[in-house]
DNA sequence: ATCAATACGTTATAGCATAACACTGCTGCA
DNA sequence: TGCAGCAGTGTTATGCTATAACGTATTGAT
């Protein structure tokens, strides 16, 4: 199923070649890499993929990686994902599996309500080595 | 209880600088930041701050917040905690507060050995407002 | 005393992200 | 019709975060 993604039809020409960009990656890029990627339609400045990839994050299409400063697409294909989303990634082949696990969303909720801490969002990185990369070493 | 921290007595020069910097701060620093305030103390450049830094991670007396890039002091005595922690992160005072949970910490490892992946670290942060911003807003 | 390992200091550079400004095209509404 | 407002665009310049590459100094074990 890779690479089966949905494309919303009200995107602008920048988001869409962003969101196809890392729809076709393999692996998180950097938005210079998109850039880089891009230049051949067009693009120049750096400020033009950050722009399309914060809408695309907004809206749940695209996710930041924190601890990588990448973004990947979202897995999702309808891309209606609420709340924490826990990301594992490879530090083998640089491949990134999205998961959500309402038991820990729920625990976090508890200790929020136990402190009175009102969270906003939650970013869950989890750096290792794949099924796959284990088997090849 | 605030800045009871205990400074080991191993530590390099720059390495007591840098934390004793990071343990009297009452929010995360960038490691340019810590630079700035220990130019008084002949630091120059950016390497001395984050070598210190990297040493001072490794050994778990300091964190890093990867959606800050920014870093605080381990606020754990004794510094000696493993696996999981997450940090919950104010966005009205910037206050960073540190915690374990062991049953996240299982569910993850479930979902490892479900998936095959083998998991070396994780960051987990948490942003949002802390039960004091909230309650003077 | 010698060697290896670790830390240090410095300059230069790479990589990530945003400020500020001008312009375009669209929507809606007076 | 015309204008106000908004979102998106393009561009230049700049700021923040992090590391490469070099040489020197200090430490500690044999």
């Amino acid at each position: 199923m890779a690479h089966d993604h949905v494309m919303p039809t009200d995107l602008t020409r920048n988001q869409e070649l962003v969101l196809g960009t890392l729809n076709h990656a393999p692996a998180p890029l950097s938005a210079y890499d998109i850039l880089d990627l891009l230049r051949s339609e067009g693009l120049r400045a750096p400020l033009q993929v950050y722009r399309a990839l914060d809408k695309l994050v907004e809206r749940g299409l695209a996710h930041r990686l924190e601890s990588l400063n990448a973004f990947v697409a979202c897995a999702d294909e309808h891309c209606h994902r609420k709340g924490l989303i826990a990301f594992a990634i490879c530090e083998g082949c640089g491949k990134v599996d999205e998961f959500a696990d309402a038991v820990i969303e729920e625990r976090l909720g508890k200790w929020a309500g136990a402190t009175g801490f009102k969270v906003e969002r939650t970013t869950m990185e989890i750096r290792g080595k794949c099924a796959e990369c284990l088997k090849a070493a």
